[in-house]
DNA sequence: ACCGCTCTATTGTGATCACAATAATCGCGC
DNA sequence: GCGCGATTATTGTGATCACAATAGAGCGGT
């Protein structure tokens, strides 16, 4: 479902005048002037955290070139990125899959969160004044909104964005790259979990940890980020739990 | 220093004589049948664990290529996953490098260590047995001696042996993948550092680890291995701190 | 001597092709 | 009809080439 099998047309030899000379690109992507395949990675790696993909589904080489209107080769290497990041898994065939959940990773995956959000969280604390508090306030408002319309890729979306604000101010890039590692691999499982149990249900720590912001509270905003991320992630553990193993 | 600069050889249409038949490999490295790029990351792999590699020098994909004897594309592939591991870093240039070491980021990798491996290690302390707890016990031996000859690089590869011996018992690949980047951030520093400081003064917890793996007891082997990192860390660290910002 | 420019060499990137392995499909015999 | 074997299609991998961007060497002017 998710991949096209094309056998005509790449079989021309001069079917590179689509995607025409080495540096430009085929315009299907926002672009500036970085190469190819980071704006290939970028793609897919929106699409894995905030849900185009199903856990299992399967992806191709060929078949995202075909997608994104680029050539195989720059799909390689962001998918090879993406694997790096166990964002993807490669099977012992060599074929490409977004990895279904299991209870096992799930849980790790639970606890590193609650690990490492927090003590980025707080690490941020000192450098969010006033105007940080009132753009994170403002994406938690996205949040809210999409929560209650049932917008499920936008609460991802926005969800994400509310985090990230806050956890980018730590100017922590060695553990903002372990979170950002373990958010590709829930991603896909999150979209899916919250577009079978929808969003009407869920309430985050959200208010908390701005309260907490607001008044310095660093204890605080430890205990609501971490309270947020349990709550999120038994609401959607339940899921898996449920269903199977 | 590391790499050589060819222009002639390549050049010929048909040097792939050499390197044989798509499949084949240079028979440079002992591998089985998996793929190149596959043999080629194990390689780099190891040596920026295990000191191969100074912090801040240059790799070139035809470089490397070069230097193991394979053509430059398994390379791309490989260095482009080290590079999502954080193991090498791509500058603004577009070129390569295995990352120099920063305050910032030692303090970071300090901070995941001491969150994440006595995690692992109390995780594995259920599946390390009598037969287990030898094979660690050998491992640290390996780590006294070549402490005690002054043999860095041995010291470095036993090091991790034994860490990862231990940590492996868990079961849990999503923590040990974040352990893994992070070891392989850190790994040309703790080289360097060694190489400079020398082996001689230093002491480590191991001991106190199979101790306590022997008596079962959790709480004292999380204590073990938190001290075995700071104790190590601290010991390198100094390096850093002195000589510069 | 030192700074600036020019020209060359090197580097990562992307395209394209060929190959081997695996998966999918079809057809035949029962 | 239904499993089972042969054929076909698709997949990741590796090699090679061309290109644009950058770094570095060489050289001239002040």
């Amino acid at each position: 479902m998710s991949q096209r099998h094309i056998t005509a047309a790449p079989k021309k030899t001069l079917a590179r005048a689509s995607a025409a000379g080495h540096g430009r690109l085929p315009a299907a992507l926002g672009n500036t002037s970085v190469t190819t395949h980071e704006n290939v990675y970028r793609g897919l790696r929106d699409r894995i955290l905030f849900g185009g993909f199903l856990p299992g589904s399967a992806v191709t080489l060929r078949g995202l070139a075909e997608d994104m209107g680029v050539s195989p080769m720059p799909i390689r290497e962001a998918v090879r990125r993406l694997i790096a990041e166990r964002a993807l898994k490669m099977q012992d065939n060599r074929r490409v899959l977004v990895p279904p959940m299991t209870t096992e990773t799930f849980e790790q995956i639970v606890f590193s969160r609650k690990t490492l959000e927090p003590e980025l969280a707080a690490r941020a604390m000192d450098r969010i004044g006033r105007a940080e508090i009132r753009q994170i306030t403002t994406l938690d408002q996205a949040v809210d909104r999409a929560m209650a319309v049932g917008d499920v890729d936008g609460y991802m979306q926005s969800n994400y964005r509310f985090h990230f604000a806050i956890y980018e101010r730590a100017c922590a890039d060695t553990l903002m790259a372990l979170v950002e590692s373990i958010w590709l691999q829930f991603g896909p499982f999150m979209r899916m979990a919250y577009g079978c149990i929808g969003t009407s249900t869920l309430e985050d720590h959200h208010q908390a940890a701005i309260a907490a912001l607001e008044r310095r509270d660093r204890k605080g905003l430890k205990a609501a980020i971490a309270a947020d991320i349990s709550q999120g992630m038994n609401f959607i553990g339940e899921a898996v739990l449920k269903r199977s193993t």
